[in-house]
RNA sequence: GGGCGCUUAGCUCAGUUGGUUUAGAGCGCCUGCCUUACAAGCAGGAGGUCACUGGUUCGAAUCCAGUAGCGCCCACCA
């Protein structure tokens, strides 16, 4: 059988095969009797929705295939382990790729109508969609498919209506005229998250509006005091100056503003000034929002069209006057010579007319940053209108203390931070979008008697005049406020089922750090709003993927890497394997996108090294029977016994490192454990023994081991590489052909057994791997030619190094490449081996390190000086009489351990030593 | 402007509460090997003042302060 496997691992012939057999088998599912009725514990992750019609990239690749990881192995522990998976309707994007096919087919969303095109977003969606829940399964994510769910499928939509209604019962949701991020390219409201800050070099522009003659008298007394912004225009006006980045907002400023405070234009307040171009009036408030200190300490206030100036506005007064239309075209409040431009011409516009006037006070470099789409990139505009908001105050209350009372855990630990900074400076949700592709705001508005109707079944009639005249609001909700009821609204709620009993909360919630806000933190909020408990209580925050040059990976700089593409070149294991070892907890990945090979060679060849030792391994037990670890007793060899040992510490490491999220660690053990002890040492110590002719005791000893510690590292690595390790598994024999799980993945997760660590047979293999290690280097350092043997003359070594030598003489012999291994206790021989030089002559070399007495001496005593500087440093601050009363119990604790331990391993070594200087 | 993080081998990065790590890995590089599991391999090797300065300590890549460079997040500064 294992003959027949090929010596290099072809993924593509084993990965679909095995991912038929586990859906069909259907070890994907768990039903909620596993929990409610036969009380396993749950463990459940709900994934973050890819956009329905998005394709997998390297961050999809990562993110599933942390919680792939998470997943098989609590599945392994035996945990009633459900992943949900499902898509979302991502409503701005989705829409936008459709009306941009539309567009190529030289029509328009609003040509077609809102039904039609609905009904063209559904067709788009059912023909493109989901495809990104199959890529998926091509990299081996064991989701329940069945459970499978779309944002908009009735479930969810049940959800997000009974949610936006018992919130407007609460007083939780209102409409109201507020400043909101426009973006005059998708036509729609954008919450404060969407509207994405980005560096640019700006220009500040400065403006002069003169004054009435009325004020010509308190200018002139303010500029005498010292108003640097008031000044005198040629013909004697008097003016003052405002500064802004967007001068053709001016032509709706309606007033300006000082900060009462500000001695300077104290007397200005109360005075009226022309708007230029506008031909209106204007007057000078005071507001202390205005800082005195930045630029002239005078602000326009344009209310219509910035959130501070709103707020201003409000608080002295000022009427706002829009104008700008929807698409950021100036409308007919402008003077008839801006009307219909475009917002940046009119920029410009203003800019040219003010000159023309001796209005315009010049303009000057300015970085500051520029609120985008994050759509569509477009520059938003703040512009005032009527929108639906939560309130999200009382929401915020309880997810913050979740976080403060730790919870809900974050890791990396640092977003901890930003999160709870976040929670504590919440701002109300603006979640109405003037969109067609979404959940319809439940919402209408009576035409007979101007009632406004919450409901959660579509009315027929108004309940206050019995009209029948009703008129639905046009608007759809943010994508977000179906997200973020997902890990509920997935499990079937608001009805009481059997799913929410037994599966919520959740466990982990796995994600990129983007969404902290946009959908982490309002699953929180709405966890507790409607469950009264946290959806999950670890959040796991992974890193970006990057391209070599460390930009992250993107559609439109081409720098990205298909996980397709990667899976089809070296497989899935490969793939898996390469991200989860390049992802340490808190930092990103970088991959360069123009050398696959080089960027995954890691796990591909981690994959193969794991195949061929697994082949190997599966050829040297052979078909016949084969015993168990128990059984075998004091057959097994000290080999055998330090290998058994090591997998012991591995399982031990990487399960507790699984539960810490620690996943690059996992790799990186399992790595060195399968690479180096298992395939370089193991297996070539026990090869003499595996011979037909070798003692028979030896030759089970091993293959018990080699069955044991091969069935270990299969289940250990399954999570991580789950193809290639069930490929194995599936060949590998029983102990005394036992029965056992019908696949690895559901096989148990191995636990620690004390009984199998072995510390004499580890720190007696160290010393032999290290004369084996010193050989070869000699070997090479003496240029001794790969067919000469020499023998290897042991003078003198201690007593149990003699023993393992000769327990392992033909192995020594083989790995050193030596001709002979003689144990000497005549102290003249020295310690040394013989080799022939190039030219024929025959040198004596002496062997360093372990067997070289001399050298051993030095060793130990350096180590017991520096045992002897760590027990004294934790003796003299157990003197300490401050140390041993302040300090903490556990630490003062430590140090004594520390010290007793030290001091222990100190005797230890002495006597070592001692021994040593009798030979 | 506020908050947070990073700076370790040519490259990309680990290094878990300060002490068995005389600082590690992968890739790359040099040397020798097709040793019947694997050349996607085996063996040996070169390469680092752990950004800089000072401090705490018996002991610091690890803790503290400051300096320089880079990055991220948040923010209403016109």
């Amino acid at each position: 059988m294992a003959d027949s496997l090929p010596p290099r691992l072809d993924p593509a012939l084993i990965e679909g095969p095995l991912y038929r057999e586990w859906m069909e088998r259907k070890y994907f599912q768990v039903a909620p009797e596993a929990v409610t009725r036969d009380g396993l514990d749950p463990f459940v992750i709900v994934i973050p929705p890819p956009n329905v019609t998005a394709v997998l990239h390297m961050g999809h690749g990562l993110n599933n295939t942390i919680q792939d990881v998470l997943i098989r192995w609590r599945r392994m522990q035996g945990r009633a382990s459900l992943w949900v998976p499902g898509t979302d309707h991502a409503g701005i994007a989705t829409q936008n790729v459709v009306e941009r096919l539309l567009a190529a087919e030289g029509t328009s969303r609003h040509d077609v109508g809102r039904e039609a095109f609905v009904e063209r977003v559904w067709e788009y969606v059912r023909e493109t969609g989901g495809a990104i829940l199959e890529q998926l399964k091509a990299i081996g994510s064991s989701c329940d498919w069945e459970r499978t769910c779309f944002t908009l499928d009735s479930g969810p939509s049940t959800a997000v209506r009974e949610v936006f209604v018992r919130l407007y019962e609460k007083d939780l949701i209102y409409r109201g005229e507020y400043i909101i991020n426009w973006c005059p390219r998708c036509l729609t409201a954008l919450s404060n998250e969407e509207a994405e800050g980005e560096e640019a070099d700006g220009k500040l522009y400065h403006l002069h509006y003169p004054f009435q003659e009325s004020a010509w008298d308190a200018a002139r007394a303010a500029s005498e005091g010292g108003a640097e912004a008031v000044g005198r225009l040629e013909d004697g006006r008097w003016f003052l100056t405002v500064s802004t980045t967007r001068p053709e907002t001016m032509l709706g400023d309606t007033g300006v503003a000082v900060n009462p405070d500000d001695e300077r234009y104290r007397g200005l307040v109360g005075a009226d000034v022309d708007l230029p171009l506008a031909g209106r009036t204007i007057p000078v408030v005071a507001d202390s929002f205005v800082d005195p200190e930045f630029g002239s300490g005078m602000v326009k206030v344009t209310p219509a069209h910035d959130p501070n100036d709103f707020e201003i506005a409000q608080r002295t007064g000022l009427e706002p006057i829009d104008v700008l239309n929807p698409d950021a075209s100036m409308n007919e409040n402008v003077p008839e010579a801006f009307r219909g431009m475009d917002r940046f011409d009119a920029r410009t516009a203003v800019v040219e007319a003010l000159k023309a006037q001796g209005l315009f006070g010049g303009s000057e470099a300015h970085a500051h940053s520029i609120p985008k789409c994050y759509r569509c990139h477009t520059v938003v505009e703040p512009r005032l209108s009527e929108q639906w908001f939560v309130r999200m105050g009382p929401l915020a209350e309880p997810a913050l203390e979740a976080s403060r009372n730790g919870t809900i855990n974050f890791t990396p630990v640092h977003w901890k931070k930003v999160y709870e900074r976040w929670m504590e400076n919440i701002r109300d949700w603006c979640i109405s979008r003037q969109l067609w592709w979404g959940h319809r705001i439940p919402v209408w508005y009576c035409g007979g008697c101007a009632e406004t109707i919450v409901a959660r079944e579509d009315p027929t009639e108004c309940p206050s005049c019995g009209s029948q005249d009703l008129e639905q609001d046009p608007d759809v909700l943010d994508t977000w406020f179906s997200s973020w009821l997902w890990p509920f609204s997935t499990l079937g709620w608001p009805d009481e089922t059997d799913d929410v009993d037994a599966f919520y909360p959740t466990n982990v919630l796995s994600t990129a750090p983007e969404i902290l806000f946009f959908w982490v933190a309002r699953m929180i909020m709405a966890g507790y709003e409607f469950l009264g408990e946290a959806p999950f209580t670890e959040v796991y925050l992974h890193g970006t993927v990057r391209d070599r040059r460390g930009r992250k990976m993107s559609k439109s700089l081409g720098n990205g890497i298909d996980p397709l593409e990667v899976v089809g070149l070296f497989g899935a294991d490969a793939l898996r394997f390469t991200l989860l070892s390049a992802a340490a907890v808190g930092t990103d990945i970088q991959l360069d996108h123009e050398d696959l090979e080089g960027a995954f060679s890691p796990g591909r060849n981690f994959a193969n090294k794991v195949w061929n030792a697994g082949r190997f391994t599966l050829m040297s037990v052979g078909e016949g029977p084969v015993g168990s670890v128990a059984g075998a007793g004091a057959g097994l060899e000290l080999a055998d016994r330090w290998i058994l040992s090591r997998l012991d510490r591995t399982v031990e490491k990487v399960t507790e490192d699984l539960e810490r999220f620690r996943l690059h660690e996992v790799a990186d053990e399992l790595y060195h454990f399968v690479w180096g002890d298992f395939a370089d040492w193991y297996l070539e110590l026990v090869k003499p023994r595996l011979r037909d002719d070798a003692p028979a005791e030896s030759r089970e000893a091993a293959r018990v081991t080699l069955v044991e510690v091969l069935g270990g590292i299969c289940r250990l690595l399954h999570p991580l590489m789950p193809f290639v390790t069930s490929a194995i598994w599936d060949r590998l024999p029983t102990p005394n052909g036992a029965d056992r799980p019908e696949a690895l993945m559901v096989a148990p997760w191995p636990t620690p057994d004390a009984a199998r660590r072995d510390e004499e047979a580890e720190s007696a293999m160290t010393d032999l791997q290290e004369l084996i290690v010193q050989v070869r280097s000699l070997r090479k350092e003496y240029n001794v030619p790969e067919g000469h043997r020499v023998p290897l003359v042991l003078a003198s070594p201690p007593d149990i190094f003699a023993r393992t030598v000769e327990a392992q003489r033909e192995s020594v012999e083989r790995l050193a490449r030596v001709g002979e291994v003689r144990i000497e206790t005549d102290e003249s021989a020295g310690a040394g081996a013989h080799a022939v030089l190039k030219n024929g002559t025959e040198v004596f070399v002496p062997l360093k390190g372990v067997i070289d007495v001399v050298k051993e001496r030095d060793r130990l005593q350096t180590e017991i000086d520096r045992l002897g500087d760590q027990v004294k440093g934790a003796r003299s601050k157990l003197e300490n009489e401050n140390f041993v009363s302040r300090a903490p119990e556990a630490v003062v604790a430590r140090e004594r351990a520390k010290a007793d331990t030290f001091a222990e391993q100190m005797d230890k070594l002495e006597a070592k030593l001692r021994g040593l200087a009798e030979v």
